[in-house]
DNA sequence: CGGAATCCCATGTGATACTG
DNA sequence: CAGTATCACATGGGATTCCG
C-alpha cells in the first residue's frame, strides 16, 4: 500500500516500442522536457501575456523558438492564442483549463526538484573526480 | 492560497538566462525528459536488474542509448551501478534512495497524464483540421 | 556479459534577415 | 506588433562493429 502508482501499473515484457511511443506520461514528458515549455507554462499561469511581452519577460528566447514553443503548447491544447484584430495586431497567450490543470502536477515535480536539486548537483560534481 | 507553487514563486523580470540555465526544475524535466529515462526509472523502481536484463526488457533500445541513458542517470545519483566481479561479469542497476523519492512527484505527473492524454491527442487531431 | 567506438541521420536551438 | 524564412550548429538517437 501506498505504492507510488507508476509502480503499481502492470507493464508488458518486453516493452513493445509502439506501447512507449504511445505512452501519454512519455509523451508529456517530452511536451514539457524541452528549454522553454515549462517557463513560458508558468508564466502564462501568472496572467495573460502579448507576444512580444513573452519575449521581452525571457531573456534568451529567440523569435523563433518562441514561435515554436507557443504551436507546440497550442497544438497540444495546453496554451490558447487570440488574436485581437487591430492596427498594430495584438495576439494574446493564455493557459487553457487543460494547461492550468497541469500547473498542480507540475508543482510537485517542482517542489521536488527544489528540494533535491543540491544533492543532484553535488552527484554530478563528485563524477568529475573519478 | 492553494495556488501551485510554482506560480507562488517569484521571478525576476525579465527572467535571467543563467538562472534559467541553473533550475533544477528545467533541470530535472531535460533529464527525464528524453526517449528512455522515465522508463528506466519505472523498471528499476520494481526491482533492480542487470544490463542485458534490461535490454531486453525493452524493445528498441540501442545499447549505445542504454548504456548512455543509465550513465546519466548513475552520474546524477538516480541510479547506482554495483560491478559484481565474477566470470562473467554482472553489473546491478537499482535506483538510490535519491531516485526513488522521484518516484512519488513522478506518478502524480503520470497520473495527470494519464487522465489527460486523451484531451492533448484529440487537441493535436483537430489541429490537423485547420 | 557488459559494454565502447564509429558513423550517420533527425531534431532542437540560435542568429539573422525579412514581412503583412 | 507578431511573426516567417533561411541557414548553421549542437545534441539525441540508431546501426554496426569491435573488445576484455
Amino acid at each position: 500500500m501506498d505504492v507510488p502508482l507508476v509502480l503499481s501499473h502492470r507493464l508488458p515484457a518486453p516493452v513493445p516500442l509502439d506501447e512507449l511511443d504511445e505512452c501519454p506520461v512519455s509523451d508529456l514528458l517530452r511536451r514539457v522536457g524541452d528549454r522553454w515549455s515549462v517557463l513560458l507554462i508558468v508564466l502564462l499561469g501568472r496572467r495573460s501575456h502579448r507576444y512580444n511581452e513573452l519575449h521581452r519577460a525571457i531573456e534568451g528566447i529567440s523569435q523563433r523558438m518562441l514561435t515554436r514553443t507557443l504551436r507546440g503548447l497550442e497544438v497540444d491544447g495546453l496554451v490558447s492564442r487570440t488574436v485581437h484584430p487591430s492596427v498594430p495586431p495584438s495576439v494574446e497567450y493564455d493557459l487553457t483549463p487543460l494547461g492550468r490543470s497541469l500547473l498542480r502536477p507540475l508543482s510537485a515535480l517542482a517542489e521536488w526538484a527544489v528540494r533535491h536539486g543540491g544533492e543532484i548537483a553535488d552527484a554530478r560534481k563528485a563524477q568529475l573526480n573519478t
